[in-house]
DNA sequence: CAGCATCCGATCTGATACTG
DNA sequence: CAGTATCAGATCGGATGCTG
């Protein structure tokens, strides 16, 4: 995957990065720490694995995402998110993602608060299994 | 327009709130102050009426934009951010804009840099006259 | 100036089956 | 476990013409 060379606007490479209704919520997955492919499909719920796939390879490209791949059987791979880039844009999908719980509270949906009312369950999303 | 009251996920509502192609553009635009619907045309290149109009009512349903109708002939319109959301949601697309800015640069497209090599002309996107 | 409706091609995304 | 290929339906977005 290459990216274009004749971006005219930064708000457009911006788009391309997180375009999808997925790469939010991706980049999300990754915050605590560097995981399987696996793992990442699990703990994002109805995405499938193509989607998966792709979309990681776009962030690679953008460089927001890192992948480490471990030689030997059974197959190992771990993805994470760049120290800069992708911790940057992180922040962003931070911002989102309370914006997203404001207007979840606001419909008096509070399932995903914690006792406290502060903190929300996993990451706020559905899980797969348990 | 109504919005979904059966999210689960608030990275879901934030996906609804963003997506799109000119979303993020729309409310870099109207950082600065309240705007009518055709100078915000005008400041969006390559952006059609429809769905300048379509993505504007989005933005309201959800809470981002504010708008405000004065009587009398001609017709006069003014869209704002709101204080709250609309300002917050600002922020992470400010942290796009700049990821955006620095890709750009990596490529070597500096153009848009003033002569200090800090700010950006303009929005840093293209406009439509002069 | 502000806003709406329709048509139609381009793009996106999910399901499914297959390879190393 | 990790990754690829293909096909079909859904959604997106641009052009255009019309109303108050």
């Amino acid at each position: 995957m290459k990216i274009r060379e004749d971006y005219t606007c930064p708000l457009e490479i911006a788009h391309d990065i997180m375009k999808g209704k997925w790469k939010p919520i991706i980049l999300f997955q990754l915050q605590r720490e560097p995981v399987s492919l696996s793992a990442l499909e699990r703990s994002i719920a109805g995405i499938s694995q193509k989607m998966l796939l792709e979309q990681l390879k776009e962030l690679q490209a953008f460089g927001l995402v890192d992948k480490h791949a471990f030689d030997g059987y059974p197959l190992r791979v771990e993805y994470s998110l760049t120290p800069d880039r992708g911790r940057r844009m992180l922040e962003a999908v931070r911002i989102m993602q309370q914006i997203g719980v404001d207007i979840m509270v606001e419909q008096g949906q509070t399932d995903f608060l914690d006792a406290k009312g502060i903190a929300y369950s996993k990451d706020g999303c559905p899980q797969k299994s348990g």
